[in-house]
DNA sequence: GTCTATAGATCGATAGAC
DNA sequence: GTCTATCGATCTATAGAC
């Protein structure tokens, strides 16, 4: 058998599966040794801070994530309607089209949201923002962006939760797929009020 | 000191205050020794099967309280719109406005979920289908109301999430407020066509 | 019916060999 | 850098006195 990773960043997405399905209290040191494949020496070679430290390289994992395949597009966007149907995509894929929790979420209503309530509060108030800045660039105004975006971000929490209860990832699918009609439309800016 | 409570069903509301604020492993049993002033005996004296059946016993109290309150009133309605607004405020009310998160919602994004699924997709089951019901009575297509339905159950969990991550109850608030301006009007039966 | 004491398992974390 | 052995703390559950 080979030496294996010897990577810290080839870690991060199994030791972030192991929190999404077991929990942070749930996530035992045997099963995360059991999922990656590192005795508790690597581990701690690797995590000097233990578990938190684990968990809070895998949020900001998470977090670098959404902020380059959401966030950033969404603020930098051109062309900000097609560029939240992008990322509606991208997020739907990221969450396996509601077979994959929300890791962050999921902290969110557990109790270790105290222990890691700065990296929550930020990636929520983030996607919230970047949501509400491309809704203010198709022409909403501020507090109508900043309502709708809340909506979005809320109800894509919403229908993981509802998916997982129900073990109906079709409930998150159709909820993207709501969000998605309701967003604004491109207007063609060649013609004047074109149909379409 | 008295002898303290001795019925079991006083037990359960601190018991499920206990959960809500640990979660189901958070939750130790010298932690639901203090929340419920009972030492380890008298626990397993009111619950032979332990931990599991302390927070079996509550999701059914939890179930049991959506019953009277929320579904069955949304079933049985005369008035499937006023309703709708009575059941909303009560929801609001159970919530203490988004201060309190939805232990069932809780549960479904923890490793508990395959314990106590069963009782996870009755209870969401029962209220997507109670306030589908009461919007197919004022008008609404079955389709229609199944899908609104769905909205509104999801939009109410992913409030409750974005709320405690984010710490500000406010969105709960603002949630349930968009729910309610977007719920069909009562159409007055006295005239026809009143302008309201 | 309620308590204390404690069994037996498992937890996170550390030490030290290689 | 990776392993195994093991520490002390903590966990759920049980036993038995009162």
């Amino acid at each position: 058998m080979a030496r294996t990773v010897s990577e810290r960043s080839d870690v991060l997405p199994l030791l972030a599966e192991a929190f999404r399905e077991h929990g942070y209290e749930g996530a035992s040191l045997a099963l995360i040794g059991e999922a990656t494949g590192l005795g508790r020496g690597s581990l701690y070679h690797f995590f000097p801070g233990g578990k938190e430290e684990m968990a809070s390289a895998v949020l900001g994992e998470i977090e670098a994530w959404f902020e380059t395949n959401i966030f950033e597009v969404l603020r930098t966007a051109e062309h900000p309607e097609s560029a939240l149907l992008q990322t509606l995509d991208a997020t739907e894929e990221y969450f396996r089209s509601g077979r994959r929790i929300c890791l962050v979420g999921a902290f969110a209503l557990s109790d270790t949201r105290d222990r890691f309530s700065r990296a929550l509060r930020h990636y929520f108030n983030e996607w919230r923002a970047a949501v509400a800045a491309a809704l203010t660039k198709t022409g909403q105004t501020s507090p109508e962006a900043a309502a709708n975006a809340e909506e979005i971000v809320l109800g894509i929490q919403g229908a993981l939760v509802l998916a997982r209860a129900l073990d109906d990832p079709g409930i998150f699918s159709r909820a993207i797929g709501r969000i998605r009609s309701r967003l604004p439309k491109a207007r063609t800016k060649r013609r004047r009020s074109g149909n379409g």
